[in-house]
DNA sequence: CTCATTGATTATCATTTGATAACAAAATAA
DNA sequence: TTATTTTGTTATCAAATGATAATCAATGAG
């Protein structure tokens, strides 16, 4: 196994999922939702509840810009008061976050689908354990 | 195959290599590049020679910020003029270009190396196949 | 040849994002 | 108790990025 080569593979494979997401994310921008302001609600989606400080870290943004952009999104999210902890907040979708969540989710699940269209049953497990694989033992 | 299941791990799946690379190309941040600049860096390293329009159209940036952009950037590259159509650049790097992705590559290379030290010969096949088959069919 | 198209540049403006300082409240350590 | 750390906010400034209009030269279609 030629390591330099598997390094530049991945970087490629890198670069082209940052165009693919560029490009299947493009239909969020419908909703008026920032680059940054999506990445939080999807980090939000898919991890919830967090709190500010775990989005900060997570996403690299300082603390008071998370804060700032919180704001902004206050009408997609909620803020509830942890008990064990009053400095922290538990924060979660709104009911209107969960439905913009979920039609952005459903327009990027139907570009995938598009892309999936010609790929046959067991091709799809080969790609699902491709993806177990490098998250495992690459991206995690 | 569960295709509803397979979606949301193809969005964690990018989740994670977006936060990953972050953290990698953080690096290049001693370069003084930008974020966009060393995306645009990187398109040329990996596809020299391009155009400007290939730069614009492939990484979703206007012609006119393209442009702006590689000015910035001009000790990194060189335009070539293109014999058979004179309106079009032959864009590469530069030695300097090339000294400097060089550097950051083996940056990020290192960092890669740190993530698969634990990795068995039979896994790094593993993960080489399973690049090989998400770029093939799903990352395209 | 003329006209529309393509590839690229310059200038300009608005928006987004990053960075930092100053602050406050709750929690924890001393 | 007092001091320190953690969590979060507000305000402000600078830089990066996005968007658009005007322009130009080369190319290709008619």
């Amino acid at each position: 196994m030629d390591q330099k080569a598997l390094f530049y593979k991945i970087v490629a494979f890198t670069a082209a999922i940052h165009r693919v997401t560029h490009e299947l994310t493009k239909e969020a921008k419908s909703t008026k939702l920032t680059p940054l302001q999506y990445k939080i609600l999807e980090y939000i989606a898919v991890d919830q509840p967090v709190t500010l400080s775990q989005i900060s870290d997570c996403l690299h943004i300082s603390m008071p810009n998370t804060s700032r952009e919180l704001k902004k999104l206050s009408t997609f999210i909620e803020k509830t008061e942890n008990k064990e902890d009053r400095r922290k907040q538990s924060i979660h979708l709104s009911k209107a976050g969960e439905a913009m969540m979920a039609v952005v989710f459903q327009a990027i699940e139907t570009q995938f689908r598009k892309r999936i269209q010609t790929v046959s049953k067991e091709e799809l497990v080969e790609i699902d354990h491709a993806l177990d694989v490098l998250s495992d033992k690459l991206f995690y």
